[in-house]
DNA sequence: TAATCTTCTCAGCCAATTTTCAGCCAAAAA
DNA sequence: TTTTTGGCTGAAAATTGGCTGAGAAGATTA
């Protein structure tokens, strides 16, 4: 899965590309429109993000070309909050989604993943570890058939963490996927939503294998055993 | 089931797309009036929606020529307003149904749903959860047995609900399937709608359940549990 | 045309969630 | 063993999301 990132702010682009990468797609980031339009025109890629605002040549702009080319690649855009999101909306420019400005991660993942559902219903949507279930769709969480209510910062970690069974995230890493790319937390707010998880999800069932692992001064971990 | 979507706007065409195999429908969507003439005349498809304006072959000659070649398949026939709707079906292009734009997606969806109602009167359309009705044929909405009018907004939403039960629906979600496309409502609207249906459906029953239910940062459900 | 209904936005309120802080404990290092 | 460091946790503070009454604007009906 080949994706392009046209977007002018370096540190957006490359935390996409490295996201991205590190989810294993094939990423191009491109830092002006100009160059991006003609990426994106001559070679073929399975999905574009795309930048409202660039130098050279804007997104809704290339969007548009690229259409009138036929080109059908799937665009994502992305739009700084205040830049009237509706007007976008309205101007009819052939993006398949569009996504606010400043965003997590996972949020972006979980359009493109939404995008490159391609056909049929090939892809499940519900994440198992153990007996504990989540349902990234309907959003719901079960253990051992028993409904857990989360609330949304709690699900979006414990996604993170599902996606990634059994491999050792650290909270730089957690905060890079789980949080708007300019929040600014501190790695106790991670702390202490690993600490709310685990109250639900853990310590609920005590006669349970433990499946939240810490690993002193590297980071936590999904997964049996330790 | 099987659809064709044939309309050269990319944003109208991949949201009928998104929305059509959220419904679980297997769609292809084409967006040039040629291949999507070849699409429907090689391959087998249940129904085609079909655009009036395109490049290449316009809708009423794609029409027109399937009818000929001994083609039946359903189809349902996008226009603009101002395109002179009866104009059109005075042509007895030999479409099925026709729908002016802009519409909401679940408009469109009544009317595949109605085609594919085809043979025979074996689907229900009443929609029941606990004591609450829906006809969506007669638009009569009832709790216990008592009318409930509601608006056509109010409806629409309701029937969305209703049809997926115990399923938490986003307010983007909801403003996609039940405003029109290019209608550009704030989410508070959703929540004012959410706000009269409780009214009318919850608050009057005070004894009853609760059948409407908020999940923060999620979304909305109907259903009989939390 | 006026009266009424419907759709939608806005602003203020409240409650749930998110985030920080400070003190504590346990593991690792010295 | 002592010290240091990293992680845990209860509670308070800050922020956000959702609800609601009021009302403007548009649509429909009488």
């Amino acid at each position: 899965m080949r994706i392009l990132v046209i977007e002018d702010e370096h540190k957006i682009a490359n935390s996409i590309k490295k996201g991205l990468q590190q989810e294993s797609f094939a990423v191009d980031a491109i830092y002006n429109g100009t160059e991006g339009y003609d990426l994106a025109s001559t070679e073929d890629y399975d999905l574009i993000v795309l930048d409202l605002l660039l130098p050279g040549m804007d997104g809704l702009e290339i969007c548009k070309k690229l259409r009138d080319k036929q080109i059908h690649t799937p665009i994502i855009m992305l739009t700084a909050k205040d830049q009237v999101e509706d007007k976008v909306k309205g101007l009819n420019s052939g993006a398949d989604d569009y996504l606010a400005k400043p965003f997590a991660f996972e949020e972006l993942l979980a359009r493109i993943r939404a995008l490159a559902r391609r056909p049929k219903n090939t892809i499940t949507n519900t994440l198992a570890i153990e007996d504990l279930t989540l349902d990234t769709e309907n959003f719901v969480v079960k253990r051992a058939e028993k409904m857990i209510e989360l609330s949304k910062k709690e699900f979006s970690l414990l996604e993170y963490l599902m996606r990634h069974p059994g491999q050792i995230l650290t909270k730089d890493q957690i905060i890079n996927h789980v949080w708007d790319y300019d929040a600014d937390v501190l790695p106790n707010t991670v702390e202490v939503y690993i600490g709310y998880l685990r109250k639900k999800i853990d310590n609920s069932f005590k006669n349970k294998t433990i499946l939240i692992h810490t690993h002193r001064g590297f980071g936590y971990k999904i997964g049996s055993p330790k």
